[in-house]
DNA sequence: TATGAATGAGCTTTCATTCAT
DNA sequence: AATGAATGAAAGCTCATTCAT
């Protein structure tokens, strides 16, 4: 058996889908999405002619989608790393945070584009990707709900306050650019996870 | 004193640009900011003309910054009603989260409108609106500080945290058409409160 | 006989069209032909309504048109005073040089703006106006040549180069907003008088 | 040497934008200047958008500049080759106002284009380009009064006139289309030597 | 007469896409 | 695969004119 015989998306193809995406990002990071226009996009890659980007693309929403997903995809990887071998829902409630924070620090750029994309495409179209990003905390906090270690809160609500405070973060760094974004996020994390540790944990007893 | 001498904008003027105003909010909270054309906003006033809109607006930031101010003017109003005569802060706390739920729950379409302007503000132009926005909630935060009735957390992050919990709301019920705004408002209030009251009283003692 | 019973535009409506004209020219010397929208000219007037200079004109055509019959009524009545009682074609050249140049050394925003217009239509629609400028002209130098004051050139082409040698004065003026115009016109009314003295008269004997 | 590795711009391109500037002196010479919109261009050259004008110019001031330009080129080349060796500043004069009168001639459309152009931007913007246009005449005259051929008039005012009586020609070729216009442009270019000359020349003796 | 609101055509520019090479 | 030229739709804005009051 020829793993070669099924060919799929030639190397050339692949890197300048990269180069378009990270181009992309920048444009959006720096410019807002609705200035990221794909001529502003091939400027800032170098590109010869917006209609490469054409060419790579089905269309603007391939792009910004593949955006997303590459932004999926790598938190995605990050979190289990980090979230790997975690028994209890409190614990990993907290790696979770610090996890998507730390991966927010670590790549600003790339956040602040997909924090635009994301709100904008929840906005119109009232996407189901918000179900992508709050599923995994909601299913953390009902598993805590139901092991005693969270108080009983709506779940739902609670994931989403988890995870509006968590994508808070860009929108703190976009508006204190003298900040630095790393050490920033640090600070950011511990609050977070203070308030939402007291925000969900049973009561202390006497 | 002839206050009659000082002519104002008259009257159809007003309702003209009161007409175009809700057709804008109604537009963006309908189709998307980036969508939301004079030719759109035209088509769902009745209006014979884009012309008319920048008749009566200077361009497009004038009408949407009027949208913002208009929001700004109104949930204003009913913040003071709400807030008239509490003294603690903690109550103010309260009475600001509850307040300004109540106020998204009753005008979910102009905050859904407002949401796509004000984020696309904020990421573009790292605007001082944001200031205007958690300035309030940090005064209520540091006065509970004083007061020992909150714990020493980091001010300007809580209130961030604050603000992005009670913004977060539009979000949730536009990605949830098939709830009834005004009864999840509630809902989403309660919950809200309680975490925020959880997260900033200081610790109750044994 | 009564004069009366002939209604005349009322002396309101001559007083806005002389106010309306009056910014036009204003408006055409300072911001050019092109610029000078009906909206920038009633800025100018002080005017309510761009509608009101629809409503005293039948249209742009009609108020350029007056503009340009005004200055031929200034400057014809200008000249009359000067040129009356002068019997020889040679002597009537010199005052009719002198004469315009005066009155342009007078009046530097209505020729600036006479000019933008005369050139423009001119051009666009090869107006027969110019026939009105050159005409008294090219009758001064035929006379002068039947006279014998004058040598044989084409009087059409040399009346041409003469109303252009004084239209230009404008110009010059316009390219150097540092002179003074009074002055600076009587310098170049001495060069062009010289300069057309010299390319009209018969050879001197020897 | 590598003449090839610089690349310049295609030779598509440089003949799409010959045939806008092309079909933009027509239509402007055709129409006046403020009618020869984009569109009025596009139709006239046959393209089948007027985002083609701007894909090939950055703007109207662009498009117009470059209408500039050409001309100065065209006439330059023109008159060096007619100038060439000419020794007297007399001789000089005469070779000026005839090839520029030649070239007028030979060029009527480009030079009614260029006239409106060229006249609107000077009154408008008080345009530089004056100088361009009388700087090389001044120095002819400078040069014919230090070496005793030329008597001693305004410099900088003789040239403005002569520059005016040439560039007057468009004018009556314009408002006289019944006349050829390479012939018209012979007669006309003699009464303007002999009107200069005479304006000019030192007094004969007795 | 005067006002200011309304109208619709016009303007230049930008956009994503398509196409021939 | 890549290029750059071409396309036509859409954008916001200005314009002169019309109209009801």
């Amino acid at each position: 058996m020829q793993a070669k015989s099924v060919k799929g998306p030639s190397v050339t193809s692949v890197a300048r889908r990269r180069q378009i995406l990270d181009a992309a990002v920048a444009t959006i990071a720096a410019e807002g999405l609705a200035r990221a226009s794909f001529a502003a996009i091939a400027d800032r890659a170098g590109l010869s002619s917006v209609g490469l980007i054409s060419y790579h693309f089905a269309g603007r929403d391939e792009l910004i989608g593949q955006i997303v997903a590459d932004y999926y995809a790598s938190i995605t990887a990050s979190l289990e790393d980090r979230m790997a071998g975690i028994g209890s829902p409190a614990a990993a409630l907290d790696a979770y945070i610090n996890g998507v924070l730390a991966f927010i620090g670590a790549h600003p750029a790339q956040m602040k584009a997909l924090t635009e994309i994301f709100l904008q495409g929840a906005m119109t179209h009232g996407r189901i990707e918000e179900d992508a990003a709050t599923g995994p905390v909601e299913d953390i906090l009902r598993a805590g709900q139901r092991a005693g270690e969270f108080r009983l809160f709506d779940a739902e609500i609670m994931a989403a306050l988890i995870q509006r405070a968590v994508d808070g973060l860009p929108f703190l760094l976009a508006s204190r650019p003298e900040l630095e974004p790393q050490s920033f996020a640090q600070r950011y994390a511990a609050e977070v996870l203070t308030t939402f540790r007291l925000a969900t944990r049973v009561e202390p007893g006497p």
